[in-house]
DNA sequence: GCCGCGGATTTGTGATCACATGAGGACATG
DNA sequence: CATGTCCTCATGTGATCACAAATCCGCGGC
């Protein structure tokens, strides 16, 4: 079980953008930070890397993904693609505790938001999509997502850290009043519009 | 670069349908047949489990999947969210020389089919997707694909294996058609069966 | 004939080690 | 002061091993 809390830890770590773009991560580092042996810090960064949430340099080094811009852009039309239709399925079957919740979840991202702290709003914001999403029963489809949310977590600590805002996210708010409607065109477009939002800024 | 070799082996026999679903794995089995010690053969596993390729029981073996068929109705939805996307943004980019390439792979289809070799047939027309996708300068969207394919690689023998016919794909026609006359609502519709199609019948 | 139990064996896990390689810095030279 | 070279050390790789747990098989009881 070692290998999967050094994994766990650092997906974590990486998604919600705790970790800068370009660092490097070293096997013996790790290792001695979770006090296990080379082995299973082997494996998580091998895993993660499959994912796509680190690169691999030629020569074996392991570091977080400095993204291109062309990059990010594509990494956002599948986070449209894929949330999308997500959501699009979670339309039928969500209830109103669902949007109770989901309610509660925008809430809290208020009160990161007032502290400034960029890696709860980050953590709380994948919270409000994964919650939405997890009603599609698709569990495929949102592990793929996830994939990309991996895939995007660095460069989200730089977009968020950089952007002082005030008020929390509009288009959540949208999404709930689609949700609320049952009006789906409505909530397929306030999913797109909240995903590509924020990266469009990044790759700007 | 032991695990690379092991990695890509393996891989490339699950995604082509030469490992029958539910087939177990064992570690010092597999380093003994491409010549490597457990350590590399253990990563080549936990990659492909984390690219859903493979899947680990609880006590940690490892087996390719038995899918249900709400997963493989799931993946066929992806494949067609992922390839439809990613055939109309090679469409722009979909010059003559494409499209022999494509014609000719068309072709050598025909002659698997005619020598009931499935495998080979799995693999050409994969090789027709790829090419066709390869155009539309999406490397982490093909990636995506490709995972997605690679999770239906048990299972696609077992469609192919059944299923004996004697035309070559009809959407591939289709295919090539709507991309020889820029026809990208065509295009859509011809990838989204190609991809519905044979799958559909699986899961049926 | 069928079910449960117990031991032998297969199998995954993680630690450790020897080795090769590549990165980074110090130092001399222009 | 810049630059190139060499050396050292950090770092990834793969093999091997001890251990624990799970599986499998056969035997005995009902």
């Amino acid at each position: 079980m070692a290998h999967d809390r050094v994994y766990r830890g650092l997906r974590s770590r990486i998604m919600h953008g705790e970790i800068a773009p370009g660092q490097a991560l070293t096997l013996r580092g790790l290792a001695a930070e979770y006090g296990v042996s080379m082995t299973p810090a082997r494996e998580a960064l091998r895993r993660l890397s499959a994912e796509g949430a680190l690169t691999l340099s030629s020569s074996g080094r392991v570091s977080t993904p400095e993204l291109s811009n062309e990059r990010i852009e594509e990494l956002a039309a599948l986070r449209s693609l894929l949330e999308v239709e997500l959501a699009s399925r979670a339309l039928p079957r969500a209830h109103m505790a669902l949007i109770d919740r989901l309610q509660s979840i925008n809430a809290r991202i208020a009160e990161d938001i007032v502290h400034q702290d960029a890696v709860a709003y980050i953590r709380r914001n994948l919270e409000f999509h994964r919650t939405l999403y997890l009603r599609a029963q698709a569990p495929a489809m949102l592990a793929m997502a996830e994939t990309v949310w991996l895939q995007l977590g660095p460069s989200m600590r730089a977009l968020y850290g950089r952007l002082r805002r005030k008020d929390p996210p509009h288009f959540h708010r949208l999404i709930i009043a689609a949700l609320k409607a049952g009006d789906e065109p409505g909530l397929r477009l306030a999913v797109r519009s909240d995903v590509t939002q924020g990266l469009r800024m990044l790759a700007g």
